[in-house]
RNA sequence: GGGGAGGUACCCAAGUGGCCAAAGGGGGCAGACUGUAAAUCUGCUGGCGCACGCCUUCGGGGGUUCAAAUCCUCCCCUCCCCA
């Protein structure tokens, strides 16, 4: 690919590229002498599961690769023992070698269905922030100011609200920029909320006479609130091993205003294409839900391969359109169900966790049993010693055998 | 080292002796409606035999009181100002 090709599909969906004709002198420089670029990416190693979020930057990482360049995964096992202060987290606990190597391989399988594994290093910055003494922090360290450091968006806000920054948290910048010394990266990628990190690696390279990375930023994806960031903590994010037919009805779910942020942050769909959606739904020639859906299939998709996607979806209209039960619906044994008051039954099922709340669901209507709501908790609605349909909320299902 | 302000339920935040299981908002869940698990509206949102009852909860321990989130005391934690 030339040089504006390259450039263009880098472009997509980026942020912000620091700096961007420095990107360009890179990659020219890269077609001349076929060297490719180191470009690197950090994960945290706490967090090994990874979502939807998470993918925005991988596959910007995933651009580079298919133009050649050399993709780098730098799983932060040291610095996981600071978390990176954006964000609520507060210090962790250091992880054990031996979760740090079950977290790495969990990593690989996920991170192959994005990037060409076979094509990609993975690096832990242990490997050299471990032998680095106290010294040589010191010296480190001495290249910013604590002026700078508040200059990031997080610790500002941190201080003006008065809420805690613990001292070490100071280091995680400095640590990660270290990284980027360490492996002399040519870009590194991170969603908008690293740009600072993103920036001290330039600092740090210069600092120790290396050309500074290109610093590429990605937006941070919304979770399925549509508002705030999304994350395991926040219980608003699809995971991408997580079960085809609830990655569709999880990506249906997003509010409308999301979708074409998803369409060009989470799918590879071409931007033309994207540009055609967007037109179709704002002359009303296309239906939201049909470009939801449209979203939903491409990125289970991409996930799960088409014949998942194609069940997902008919399991998706049958349910929530045409209003019927899902094809498979588990089963559950209540050992002395025949006797139990449906309260009970509510909470054996595992939809609730205790007896006041189920009692609560129940008297919203929220409970039906073989297609009648039930409303009075008290029912013994099993005492034939016969198998039930439950259904539990929209879409909580589950056969009921008293054993 | 000195002075001041705080720690309330999942989160934010009121409450300063009984009417407080604790206002309000957010989030979550449910119902209605629908175009979907969008949007909107309404309700619920500690637990336990739930009917008026009881138990646990307001940073932690101890105490005063018929009665404490509220008063006293010690401890832990956070922020701000000064040095």
């Amino acid at each position: 690919m030339n040089l504006s090709e390259q450039l263009s599909t880098i472009r997509r969906g980026t942020a912000e590229i620091v700096v961007e004709s420095e990107l360009r002198a890179k990659l020219e420089r890269s077609l001349k002498t076929g060297v490719p670029l180191k470009v690197k990416l950090g994960l945290d190693p706490t967090a090994p599961d990874l979502h939807l979020g998470h993918t925005v930057v991988l596959q910007k990482l995933r651009d580079f690769q298919v133009l050649g360049h050399q993709a780098i995964i730098v799983i932060g096992d040291f610095t996981g023992m600071i978390g990176d202060p954006s964000g609520r987290s507060e210090t962790r606990k250091p992880l054990t070698w031996e979760e740090i190597r079950v977290n790495a391989e969990t990593y690989r399988a996920q991170l192959g269905k994005i990037l060409d594994m076979s094509r990609t290093s993975v690096e832990f910055n242990s490997t050299w922030l471990g032998p680095l003494t106290f010294e040589n922090i010191i010296r480190e360290t001495a290249n910013l100011t604590v002026a700078q450091m508040l200059q990031r968006d997080d610790f500002a806000a941190r201080y003006a609200s008065g809420r805690p920054i613990s001292l070490h948290e100071f280091l995680y910048p400095i640590a990660q920029a270290y990284d980027s010394v360490a492996l002399q990266a040519d870009v590194e990628l991170g969603g908008t909320d690293q740009t600072f990190n993103l920036l001290v690696g330039r600092d740090l390279q210069r600092a120790h006479g290396q050309e500074p990375q290109v610093a590429l930023t990605v937006p941070i994806l919304e979770g399925l609130d549509g508002a705030q960031k999304m994350s395991k903590t926040l219980g608003n994010y699809v995971g991408i091993t997580e079960h085809p037919g609830d990655m569709y009805g999880k990506l249906m779910s997003i509010p409308d205003s999301l979708m074409l942020r998803y369409l060009t942050l989470v799918t590879r769909l071409p931007e033309d294409e994207i540009r055609e959606i967007a037109q179709g739904l704002s002359a009303g020639r296309i239906h939201p839900m049909e470009a939801k859906k449209r979203l939903a299939r491409t990125v289970t998709t991409q996930y799960h391969g088409e014949a998942a996607a194609r069940e997902a979806e008919a399991t998706f209209v049958r349910v929530f359109h045409d209003r019927q039960e899902p094809e498979k619906i588990d089963e559950i044994d209540i050992p002395g169900g025949a006797k139990l008051r449906l309260v009970e039954i509510v909470v054996a099922t595992g939809y609730v966790s205790s007896k006041s709340e189920a009692r609560r669901k129940i008297l919203e209507g929220a409970v039906d049993v073989d297609d009648a709501t039930l409303t009075d908790p008290n029912a013994i609605p099993l005492s034939d010693g016969r198998r039930r349909l439950f259904r539990m909320g929209k879409r909580f299902w589950r056969w009921v055998q008293p054993a």
